[in-house]
DNA sequence: GCTATATTCAACCATATGGTTATATATTGC
DNA sequence: GCAATATATAACCATATGGTTGAATATAGC
């Protein structure tokens, strides 16, 4: 069984929570990238960010390595592929729903049709 | 291509980083469930649990029936399997850097000895 | 109609988040 | 050594979040 409730979990889906943060990621997942680099496609300060940064790599999710005066970002797997997995403990319950979508308004539509019938 | 920035992908991120929030979709998936009940396991308010399940309303995870004074939710899969295939745009990412994990290592160790040489 | 039950709403509080500007710290390269 | 560059930190602000308590609303059942 996979875990509800961990702080990694919370640090993950609370950085994936914000479309900067996502679009970072998205630029990382081109190559490494520095700090400047990662800022040039949005609208904010620097220090914005930073801060940005400092969540994504509080979550794990990237890892920084300096190089001079140079940060160079690299994306981690591990925290999405955690997150995926426990997304997925509810894929059988999608795949269940899906396959009897169908027959279930079918249900509903019969139920309610008895309804209407009790009322009258 | 998957969308980055959107609303719904930052309100169901967004509400997924909460650990009352997670167990009480878990407790969800295994069938329709009223306030009272998804409130039981939690040692919080009543007001609290309603809040929660506002958000998970509000990120359209799940969906909320009135049957008189009782409410009844039941889980809609819809944003977590957009939440999954937005993971899943970096899942190529993550196969490509897993398998050459290995091979990694050994450039890393590689290039560590060749500092050292170069030190002394 | 009255009481109990199920749930929400409103007001409040503490802390977190996402941004700003200004300042500090390292590093580079002349 | 000095000026420019890359980045972080601090202090601040507005708003959001996660909780509380107390009151309101709606329904159920005698």
């Amino acid at each position: 069984m996979v875990e509800y409730s961990s702080e990694l979990l919370d640090r993950t889906f609370g950085a994936l929570a914000d479309p900067t943060r996502r679009q970072m990621l998205a630029q990382l997942s081109a190559g490494e990238t520095c700090v400047t680099d990662l800022a040039r496609p949005h609208a904010m300060s620097l220090a914005a960010v930073s801060k940005h940064l400092g969540v994504l790599e509080k979550a794990g999710l990237v890892k920084r390595q300096r190089n001079g005066r140079v940060h160079s970002l690299t994306l981690e797997p591990k925290p999405m592929q955690d997150a995926q997995a426990w997304l997925d403990q509810y894929r059988k319950f999608w795949d269940a729903n899906l396959d009897s979508f169908a027959t279930y308004l079918e249900k509903l539509q019969k139920k309610e049709t008895q309804q209407d019938d009790a009322d009258q």
